[in-house]
RNA sequence: GCCGAUGUAGCUCAGUUGGCCAGAGCAGCUGAUUUGUAAUCUGCAGGUCGGGGGUUCGAAUCCCUUCAUCGGCUCCA
């Protein structure tokens, strides 16, 4: 017998050999049903292993990551038998599960592409093999024999991943006819998988190279009831509803002309509205933090981002040097104001008294990406930075770097963004030539983030590799209203750039020191936090972002003149109103001024004229009642300082 | 940049295997109506079918090329 500890803390005891699954079925057969992996002794499994030694065990249902990673990685071997079946000689690299469902890697061979309409053939072909029930076994086999097995099947790519294995035993797993290189776990069988959809085909690198071969990847999604899968594709649908590239050009806030260029956004007036809002509120903000705001030019001589290190590292892949004329110099379009701001910390001398001294600019930068990789405002070759740089004494880093995780929290907090995430990015240890700057250096920056994070008690994880050439960051992704992640502000810790630049302070020694150097966004940009916005609150910005506050709705063309003097009243008092003068009822005014995402109907007819008063509704809520327009101004104004206060 | 897909009016979309002046709804403009909380009616106008080239008696439809967009890959200071 052995004894099997249970996370309530319960010990039970079962006779030697028996499978996680099978002591599921003993707690209820109900369980056994929706559990899809198990925990044993901190490792995870398939259901269906023995256990031959006392043991803890978890066992995991669908709301764990584990039971969806085996359902899914399950599912792209499903998937690929399908494909194999539909598809003889089709060649596989890689299938892993990912967040929302799997992918398979394959290469088709011959002359044979793939298009959507293999899709759905893929997908009959799966739901076919499920519900033949079929089990997935493991099967412990040497390297040598899992090599013969697919150099036979002429799998170069299972081959290729095989030779960077262990030497020592590798696992196959087999369902139906399909067998594939994999370290688990798995499902018992295909009989759970009850809802399948393949969902999209996309090129990608084999082993993410791009000067390997490129691979057709089909993606796919799959549950374990039909109510499950309508409710995702519902959640798709809702994503599409939100996409704030449809919803940017619905309410006219931002266009792109081709004849301007790809990814270079143009803000039109209600656009520009947002904006300013924001740099308001945030101006605001850092003014109270003791920040300093500049303005730099959109150009720099190409010296100065030589001297930054940029232009060695990404000069070839950036827009390339303007020429001029006559004097023979170079300016590039500026990339980073970081450079710029170094040399207004240079332009004066500094006193360790002074210091930190906090630079903040709302400064546009140009990028040059890749035509393939530009999305809407979210990947773009021009935007504006709320880009802060604080210079300040190597003692007063934690406590510097701390107050800016302050900063980020509060700002969350005044635009609901209650959850987030932190992300620590450290160097990758093996690939050390990637970055500028001393190991003491980076060594150090490394431990004040990891350290003032801790201090603040943030939740983070830690990536290595993820780090900037420069320094180490912290990253903050905030969960939008349909639970999705966006990458927002970050904090990067710099000793390099001080070193370049030269920049110095006096000490209380009166000898010349050199200055820390912290990078930090809120927003991330302009351009990616409004499409952020737009997609959080489907475009119904709250009232304080809302390019056009309220539109007046006369009844009839009879009460125009009226309307018009409430319009008149509440744009000198800097409530920004429309008015809808056509000649249509009322209800279609409401209706077209609600899908406009308007916040305040104020509606005018007879009684309004007579008393003063405007009859307001709000959006999306309905009718409000009767208000004097001074008390509307007033309301108005309290909405705003409320929603902007914490 | 790479792989795949898409491109018809301001927007959303029809347009069967190539065949009469390329259609609809919404938006726009006319005119009528003067309306009380999510769509009043009439009429009109609007399109080099993304651009260029080709095949054909004939191309939105087939082929080539180019541009842009979408989904990914690579990249992301």
């Amino acid at each position: 017998m052995i004894k099997i500890k249970f996370p309530d803390g319960s010990v039970r005891e079962y006779k030697k050999g028996i499978t996680s699954l099978e002591i599921a079925e003993q707690i209820s057969p109900r369980l056994a049903k929706e559990v899809y992996a198990a925990t044993v002794n901190g490792e995870i499994r398939d259901l269906t292993r023995s256990i031959d030694t006392d043991a803890t065990l978890i066992l995991h249902k669908w709301e764990d990551e584990q039971a969806k990673h085996a359902f899914w990685h399950s599912s792209s071997h499903l998937m690929a038998e399908a494909i194999e079946a539909l598809f003889p000689g089709t060649k596989f690299g890689i299938g892993p599960a990912i967040e929302n469902g799997f992918y398979y890697d394959i290469d088709p061979g011959n002359e044979k592409v793939f298009t959507d309409s293999d899709l759905v053939l893929i997908e009959n072909k799966m739901k076919e093999l499920a519900s033949k029930n079929l089990t997935y076994v493991r099967k412990d086999v040497s390297k040598k024999e899992a090599l013969d097995l697919f150099s036979k099947k002429g799998d170069e790519y299972k081959t290729e991943l095989i030779g960077d294995l262990e030497d020592g035993t590798i696992s196959l797993y087999s369902q139906g006819n399909f067998t594939d290189l994999c370290r688990g776990p798995h499902l018992p069988s295909t009989e759970a998988i009850k809802a399948v959809k393949v969902l999209s085909l996309a090129g990608a690198y084999w082993r993410g190279n791009e000067k390997r071969k490129m691979l057709t990847r089909i993606y796919g999604i799959t549950f374990p009831k039909q109510k499950m899968l309508d409710d995702y594709l519902v959640f798709l649908e809702e994503a599409k509803k939100r996409d704030h590239r449809r919803i940017g050009k619905e309410l006219e806030l931002f266009t792109f002309s081709p004849k301007v260029g790809m990814g270079l956004p143009l803000w039109m007036p209600k656009g520009s509205e947002v904006r300013k809002s924001l740099i308001d509120f945030m101006t605001g903000i850092l003014r109270k933090r003791g920040y300093q705001m500049v303005t730099t030019p959109h150009i720099g001589n190409v010296n100065l981002y030589k001297t930054s290190g940029h232009f060695e590292k990404y000069g070839a892949d950036s827009f390339q040097p303007i020429n001029t004329p006559q004097e023979g110099e170079q300016f590039m379009l500026k990339p980073m104001n970081c450079p710029h701001h170094c040399e207004i910390f240079n332009a004066t001398p500094h006193s360790y008294k002074d210091l930190p001294y906090r630079m903040a600019e709302f400064g546009t930068v140009y990028r040059y990406e890749q035509s393939g990789e530009l999305h809407g405002l979210t990947r773009v070759r021009s935007f504006t930075q709320d880009d802060a740089h604080h210079f300040c004494r190597p003692d007063q880093l934690r406590e510097e770097f701390k107050s800016i995780i302050d900063l980020v929290l509060y700002t969350f907090k005044i635009l609901n963004f209650n959850e987030y995430t932190a992300q620590i990015s450290l160097r990758d240890p093996d690939n050390k030539q990637k970055y500028i700057g001393s190991e003491e250096n980076w060594i150090k920056a490394e431990n004040d983030i990891i350290e003032a994070a801790a201090e603040k008690n943030l939740k983070t994880i830690v990536v290595t590799g993820e780090a900037a050439f420069y320094g180490p960051k912290l990253d903050f992704m905030v969960k939008d209203a349909i639970g999705r992640k966006w990458q927002l502000g970050t904090i990067q810790v710099d000793y390099n750039l001080p070193e370049r630049f030269d920049l110095t302070y006096n000490g209380s020694d009166n000898q010349k020191h050199r200055p820390v150097m912290i990078h930090r966004t809120i927003f991330g940009s302009m351009e990616r936090f409004i499409a952020v916005m737009i997609e959080n609150t489907a475009g119904k910005f709250p009232l304080w972002l809302a390019p056009d506050k309220a539109i007046i709705l006369p009844i009839s063309e009879k009460y125009n003149d009226y309307a018009q003097n409430v319009l008149q009243l509440l744009n000198n008092s800097d409530i920004c109103t429309l008015i809808d003068e056509r000649s249509e009822k009322i209800g279609k005014k409401i209706r077209d001024s609600e899908l406009r995402r308007i916040p305040y109907l104020l509606i005018v007819g007879e009684k309004e004229a007579e008393n003063g008063t405007i009859a307001v509704r709000k959006q999306g809520e309905g009718d409000k009642g009767a208000m004097k327009i001074d008390d509307f101004v007033t309301f108005i104004k309290e909405e705003i300082k409320k929603e902007i206060a914490v």
